[in-house]
DNA sequence: ATCAGGATGAGTAGAAAC
DNA sequence: GTTTCTACTCATCCTGAT
């Protein structure tokens, strides 16, 4: 991104969504970085008007630029004044959906064309729409200009020219981008970039608009992510159409320019831009967590639920992946897509224990006949915790705690809330109520010389076992001799705790896991647990290459299972500083379980596993 | 150097209110 | 159906005590 070409500094260009434009104050200089090339591209209206006319000709020209004619707008300034343009805005949209049914239609196709939509589709969807509002045209070309997938897709996508007016209406705010050697960027005809471009034409978008967001988004950005970037720029080149750089300025001195800004047509596409989101989850597929989280079924809520795996996800290996079900937009999709599409599982925790874990699953484990580990653990606080019975306040009707995070609060904290909570058996004091501060430790993460905040934190980070654990169940047929595990990122062992537990004896177990505290716990219960197979332990991940594999591979005879639950620190709501997704230092491990997944089922294609 | 404690929101989904 | 309110999240950074 070192080269901007035609004095547009793409990093300068404001491609935020009207949320945020909404909370902007435009006296942050930032924002006049933004009129700018917005300006410029906003149908021309940058062209309309010229430095030497008086401010009437020049507002005149601005709307009549907007599609809207010369007459109305100039009767509307007369009426309302030229000072407020949010006003005259309004008033020329209502008159235009007023008059739209007597009117001719030619009328209100210049409207929209003028507001950059293609005129052929717009005749197309005015005939469609004759009884219906300007709000409901703009509507569905805003739907179109997202989603219309019968938009010409035979364009040749070594092409530089565009296929159709539609598409060169798209691109209108994309004109200042246009100097940009994109075909520099696609070296390889068939590489994923021009893969990426290619889909994205198919469903309608322009090649310059898939461009831009490749460009803008990087060369690892999903589908997904682009077509959210397009849209949004869609939006935005909406928004700001409406928005001309000279209605900004005076805003600034205004308290209340955010309520002001508030309008109709702001509120308009605000909603668009939320159906058109809604119509991309859903055509696209789109990880929708279940409500209640119970995933394919859990012990209480059993689901009677048969699924036919993607060819690619059949085992062997089997594979289990676990990450944090609340991720970030479009996380979700991008784990399943490298996981063969395997849709993922989403499971509470709280089925299974005392403690609420939203966790998603990736795996191509059979899903029948699952059972749980005996005993099943204590299911509420007062059970698991019952000296919390003398002090819990009688207005705290919550039996789940929640998820356990690698951070708690100290015991003079916790001691604090409870002294407050004994004062307070009433009306509940704001402040108490929040105080979520609960810590509890485990003995599994016992270990001489390992501090407690290493204990929880190991804890966090875990898996819960009973969870895993019935999901585990369906192997315990399949593997009476034992099971060859790699785990990758085991933590304290979580996946083999589980197996263990479902007297699943473990003949090989592969451990990658680069914190040395939690090697010495998995090694220690290994010990402890007096386990007869063998346990290998590799710290880095890295070490992990088609080499080593496959070696491995051939000493051991290939692995059962690859379990792994990458680091979620990137993805979690709780990280304030770096939730950077899957691209985050830490969270991008998650392409290391991709890759050695992928190794191991390449090389046991043609070296199979003895149990299998 | 290690450890414990405290301060630090955004993003999201779902419930509740309208 | 839409808007507003509420609750929740495998965390990180900094400081002071040891």
């Amino acid at each position: 991104m070192v080269d901007n070409i035609s004095g547009v500094d793409s990093d300068n260009f404001n491609w935020d969504t009207e949320d945020e434009l909404e909370t902007d104050n435009y006296a942050v200089s930032s924002n006049s970085d933004l009129s700018i090339p917005c300006g410029e591209a906003v149908l021309g209206l940058a062209e309309a008007s010229s430095s030497g006319e008086s401010p009437s000709s020049k507002i005149i020209d601005q709307f009549v630029g907007m599609g809207f004619s010369r007459e109305m707008v100039a009767k509307v300034i007369e009426e309302k004044g030229e000072e407020n343009s949010n006003l005259i805005l309004e008033t020329l949209l209502d008159y235009s959906a007023s008059t739209l049914p007597s009117s001719s239609n030619s009328k209100t196709i210049n409207h929209f064309v003028g507001m950059g939509f293609s005129e052929e589709i717009v005749v197309k969807v005015v005939q469609e729409n004759r009884e219906g509002s300007t709000d409901g045209i703009l509507e569905t070309l805003l739907t179109y200009s997202a989603l219309e997938t019968t938009a010409p897709v035979q364009q040749n996508a070594e092409s530089d020219n565009f296929s159709s007016d539609y598409e060169e209406s798209l691109l209108d705010d994309f004109s200042d981008f246009d100097s940009f050697s994109e075909t520099e960027e696609i070296v390889c005809p068939a590489s994923q970039e021009e893969r990426k471009l290619l889909h994205l034409t198919k469903m309608g978008y322009s090649e310059a608009e898939a461009s831009v967001a490749m460009e803008r988004c990087g060369p690892d950005s999903t589908i997904e992510e682009l077509t959210d970037f397009i849209c949004a720029a869609q939006m935005a080149k909406a928004a700001d159409a409406l928005f001309p750089i000279e209605d900004q300025k005076p805003l600034s001195n205004d308290s209340n320019h955010k309520k002001r800004r508030n309008w109709s047509y702001d509120l308009l596409v605000r909603k668009k831009k939320k159906k058109l989101e809604k119509r991309f989850d859903e055509d696209a597929g789109a990880v929708q967590l279940p409500n209640p989280m119970i995933g394919f079924g859990v012990p209480t809520e059993s689901k009677q639920i048969t699924r036919v795996l993607p060819e690619a996800g059949v085992g062997p290996p089997y594979f289990y992946y676990e990450n944090v079900a609340l991720c970030p937009k479009g996380v979700w999709t991008t784990i399943s897509r490298f996981l063969y599409d395997v849709e993922p599982e989403f499971v509470d925790s709280k089925f299974f224990c005392a403690a609420a874990r939203k966790r998603g699953y990736v795996h191509n484990l059979p899903i029948e006949n699952r059972f749980p580990l005996a005993p099943f653990p204590p299911r509420t606080i007062h059970e698991a915790f019952p000296l919390t019975r003398t002090w819990w306040p009688s207005w705290d009707t919550r039996t789940k705690l929640n998820c356990l995070q690698t951070c708690i609060g100290s015991a003079r904290l916790t001691d604090r809330i409870r002294k407050a909570l004994e004062d307070y058996d009433g009306a509940p004091p704001l402040g108490v109520q929040n105080g979520n501060a609960f810590g509890f430790p485990r003995n599994h993460t016992r270990g001489g010389g390992i501090s407690r905040t290493d204990r929880y934190k190991s804890l966090g980070n875990s898996f819960q076992v009973d969870t895993v654990a019935y999901h585990f169940s369906v192997l315990k047929d399949k593997f009476p001799g034992g099971i060859n595990l790699l785990s990758l990122f085991s933590g304290i062992g979580g996946a083999e705790v589980a197996l263990h537990r479902l007297r699943i004896p473990l003949k090989t177990v592969v451990s990658v896991e680069i914190s040395e505290v939690n090697r010495n716990i998995l090694r220690s219960w290994w010990e402890q647990t007096n386990q007869r197979g063998t346990l290998i332990e590799i710290p880095d991940v890295q070490e992990v290459d088609g080499d080593r594999l496959e070696q491995l591979i051939k000493t051991y005879g290939g692995f059962d299972l690859v379990v792994g639950g990458s680091p979620c620190n990137n993805l979690t709501g709780s990280n304030r500083y770096h939730r950077d997704g899957l691209e985050g230092k830490d969270s991008a491990l998650f392409f290391d379980y991709c890759r050695i997944l992928d190794s191991v089922k390449c090389i046991m294609s043609g070296t199979k596993s003895m149990n299998v």
